[in-house]
DNA sequence: CTGAAAGCGCTTACAG
DNA sequence: CTGAAAGCGCTTACAG
């Protein structure tokens, strides 16, 4: 064991080598500024690095240069299932850039937001995730931090760059490809999610023909059959519901309703899908964007497309007769 | 945007309050020194400090006290399903400790293990996976850095701290196991686990029974079976193929063999357990042991039971003769 | 062509 | 009771 064996620094390298540590730094740095460097030198040092088995230490690096190439992704807890394409994203294009990863996890002992602060171990950092707390992400964000918010949340205002799914574009494509199939009664089943909310019903606005609401009982459903209401729109949130919903109502779907859902709860269900990979992939370019310092001035967000999903939820609607697809 | 705030350091909180830097410095470390303070020195620094929004360097202050309450955890990739058993069994203990976590994850950009080296911004850190190269590991661990990997590598040698379940005396308890349900001729598949192996091996030199091969094509199977073999030992690995070759026989289990298996490849199944929560937490407890001065010396390891798994595969044999559960 | 100095933002002995 | 100094291990201007 090396337990006494301290660890090698650039000064136990210079002593070796008969150079000051400054030149050691120098030459183990690539000797970026293009100092003047004797051969002989160089070599002396390389040589007393390796012997002693020098690694630079991460810490005092980072504070000297203020650059460590390392990205940081801040998550309230180790990341679920879902975010795994998320991460896959990140992770691919960070490789591009050369640049290391680093995830932050808050332990369950967290009082004082530490956690987020600490996240300027690294350059910047990628937060993912709605769990973590607002206030604590604002102040990073304005202290001029270089962070990008995977998804978009309100709650931050827009001191907060982020990437996220163009959700309300998806959400009033999902009312037109209804109304093509020929549907021209619609309810829309509300839970609050406000970009797709506003989507719905810009494309509402556009054909004049969505109802929301937020009633779904069975007797409702059963109501709005009679009243020849062809189709159902819903959040990913509610479409568990609704399925119970229309099942105990005695009502299949596409036959007496066509359903079309605000996101992928299942590849057979009509709706879109959230482009994991790609938002993951964006942040990081995003970020380093914003970490050049050329790069776009102010919060930037990017919204990225979120590609239909067909389904066989939706069925064609002529002269008032539902057909199958 | 802040872009152009600076994020304000303690010597901005001393101007404003009036101090020398150094006491902001105590003031904000809660004075554990036990320094004396009048009390409207203190409070004027705190409100300073509340005034600027003020938030220690995270690395300034691990460089500073080379102590950042921060265990690294590192994976050659995000951390694959398998894996979060061991990684809440690290949270949940970390928890415990007060500490926080923090994941390296070596990119696949990672030329000179630069990643491993950078595990050196937290106070200690954990290993996890058998991916990662061996010799920086090792190198790390010889610095005198405190290291625990989770999982034994016998290339780490000796100088490599570790919590491994004890496969050994499992794999020796399932031979036992067989062994009381009656079973007296058995073989076992092996497939290069050196401390299963090792396990197997012993308790059939208890028993003088077992017989190791590495052959498990189907006719092997039926010469067996009319040599009067009546359970086989595998490992999981094998344990797909072996079900095949037993199928293709026409063979069933437990009815013409029992089976072992030297893990859990389904909870039917009957073999042992990987304690994979118990393994995070105890990683952890070796860290903190390792961490504190008066701990464990050298690089000690730990092994944890692995509790046996009854399933349905194993029959009683009375007289020669198979009977069911 | 090379070395000595200052500084990154903190903590921790040590003087007054 | 409080402040000034030294130092953590590096990088990066700046003198010789």
């Amino acid at each position: 064991m090396g337990r006494g064996r301290r660890t090698p620094r650039q000064t136990d390298i210079a002593r070796i080598a008969g150079v000051s540590q400054a030149t050691v730094s120098v030459v183990l740095g690539g000797n970026r500024t293009g100092v003047r460097l004797s051969e002989r030198t160089r070599l002396r040092v390389l040589e007393a690095a390796e012997q002693l088995g020098y690694v630079p230490d991460p810490v005092a690096t980072r504070l000297a240069s203020s650059r460590d190439n390392l990205i940081g992704v801040y998550r309230f807890a180790f990341p679920a299932e879902a975010y795994y394409p998320i991460l896959a994203g990140v992770e691919a294009e960070a490789a591009t850039l050369g640049k290391d990863l680093i995830m932050f996890t808050a332990s369950s002992a967290e009082r004082d937001h530490l956690g987020i602060r600490r996240t300027r171990l690294a350059d910047c950092c990628l937060f993912l995730g709605h769990e973590a707390p607002a206030e604590p992400v604002r102040a990073l964000a304005a202290s001029g931090f270089p962070i990008v918010y995977i998804g978009h949340r309100p709650e931050l205002g827009d001191v907060v760059p982020y990437v996220g799914g163009d959700y309300a574009t998806a959400s009033a494509d999902v009312v037109t490809r209804l109304v093509r199939a020929g549907h021209r009664r619609i309810r829309y089943l509300s839970s609050g999610c406000a970009d797709r909310e506003q989507g719905v019903l810009a494309g509402a606005a556009r054909h004049g023909l969505v109802v929301p609401t937020s009633d779904l009982a069975s007797a409702t459903l059963l109501t709005w059959a009679r009243e020849g209401v062809t189709a159902l729109i819903v959040t990913s949130a509610l479409y568990p519901a609704v399925d119970r919903a229309l099942r105990s109502a005695g009502l299949s779907v596409p036959a007496d309703f066509s359903l079309a859902v605000l996101g992928t709860p299942h590849p057979e269900v009509s709706g879109f899908e959230e482009p994991r990979r790609a938002l993951g992939q964006e942040a990081v370019r995003l970020l380093a964007d914003l970490l050049d310092p050329a790069g776009e001035p102010g919060a930037p967000h990017r919204l990225l497309p979120c590609p239909p999903v067909p389904g066989k939820t939706i069925a064609e609607v002529r002269e008032g007769h539902i057909h199958g697809l």
